[in-house]
DNA sequence: GTCTATACGGTGATAGAC
DNA sequence: GTCTATCACCGTATAGAC
């Protein structure tokens, strides 16, 4: 009889939306191979069949999960391409934003999770994880040669290899700071990358 | 009748020793959470509760991996240190030890992976882990001092952030690699490493 | 040292009632 | 849209025979 919540007229969309930030959260925690929709059902306050109804599979939900985490980084680019004029500063903006979300909360990147585990997953998630990593690599690339052709910074190769660096160096930092329990790994892997372009 | 190899006399610390070769790679392939003890055993030739006789919980083998594999790349340290008198060619030797063991495999860094998951798994295997980064920094900053006072290289900063910096340029370069099913961001990330210090 | 048998819970998924 | 019931596994782990 006593019944919390969200049982039928709760809303429409709102459940899924529901799911996909619960599952997003599980999944940056312990991985894609960690989680179940057992999990994300009872945090929620409804059955784990009931997660079918909107995610027929569990690679669906991961599809879905890592269509909207990409969009939602290239918003944070496009707003940041958008307000701030120098590009030394959009870099340093997306840095700053990659530490805000991911390590105030002690997790990592979804889309470096889901590599980690790439070979276990679905061919189309993979996929979708590698455009993720390549859309960053071309915007970060973008980025320094702005930044250099406005003689902000400074660095030698080309920005391609560059940005691989740098990106490379994020989710390495992500990756050490979880070990270590403690932001001062990922802080010092981009003070030197900072340091390194000049800024 | 036909049963194939491996039954009582085969040996006694060889089946130890193939179930940590298996293991080890099957987590480096698809993570601690992605390959049960059916997985090494079959492998094997031998049935699943074989493996308990030498490793009684799943936690066990994974200290045990993580143990015999910082000791492995130690060695690994230690011999460059004795035979090669330059260290910018020890830092080179480094990375390419790392290209080689792991990339040509298609393969992440057994502790990478295992930092990932690092919330789902034990604390001794988690602090191992952290462990083998914390030698791996020190290491890593040591060679970068010493060469930068043979003016081999040179970098600005800390050697520990460089060190930070560069560790986690690694593993987030296999990482990419990883989901980019190809060895070039990995290499590109390298390469800009390199090229930063100098060499 | 390896086996068979077994316990017991978790997992993704489906069918059908309300 | 959510439930209950149920399925067919798979997972780690233990007990005891050979």
């Amino acid at each position: 009889m006593p019944r919390p919540a969200a049982r039928p007229g709760e809303d429409a969309a709102a459940t899924r939306g529901r799911i996909l930030d619960i599952a997003q959260r599980l999944i940056q925690d312990r991985g894609y191979n960690g989680f179940s929709y057992r999990d994300v059902a009872v945090e929620i306050g409804i059955r784990a069949p009931t997660i079918h109804h909107y995610f027929p599979a569990k690679s669906d939900l991961a599809t879905a999960l890592v269509e909207r985490y990409a969009a939602d980084v290239a918003a944070l680019q496009a707003a940041l391409a958008r307000d701030e004029p120098r590009p030394w500063k959009r870099l340093a903006g997306y840095f700053a934003a990659t530490r805000e979300r991911m390590l105030a909360k002690r997790q990592l990147c979804l889309c470096g999770v889901l590599a980690m585990e790439a070979n276990s997953l679905p061919d189309n998630v993979r996929n979708a994880v590698d455009r993720f990593f390549a859309d960053n690599r071309a915007w970060v690339a973008d980025q320094l040669r702005q930044a250099k052709a406005a003689r902000e910074i400074d660095f030698s190769g080309a920005a391609e290899d560059a940005a691989a660096m740098i990106v490379s160096a994020l989710q390495g930092g992500l990756l050490l700071s979880r070990a270590a329990k403690t932001p001062e790994p990922f802080d010092a892997a981009v003070k030197q990358v900072s340091r390194a372009l000049g800024f």
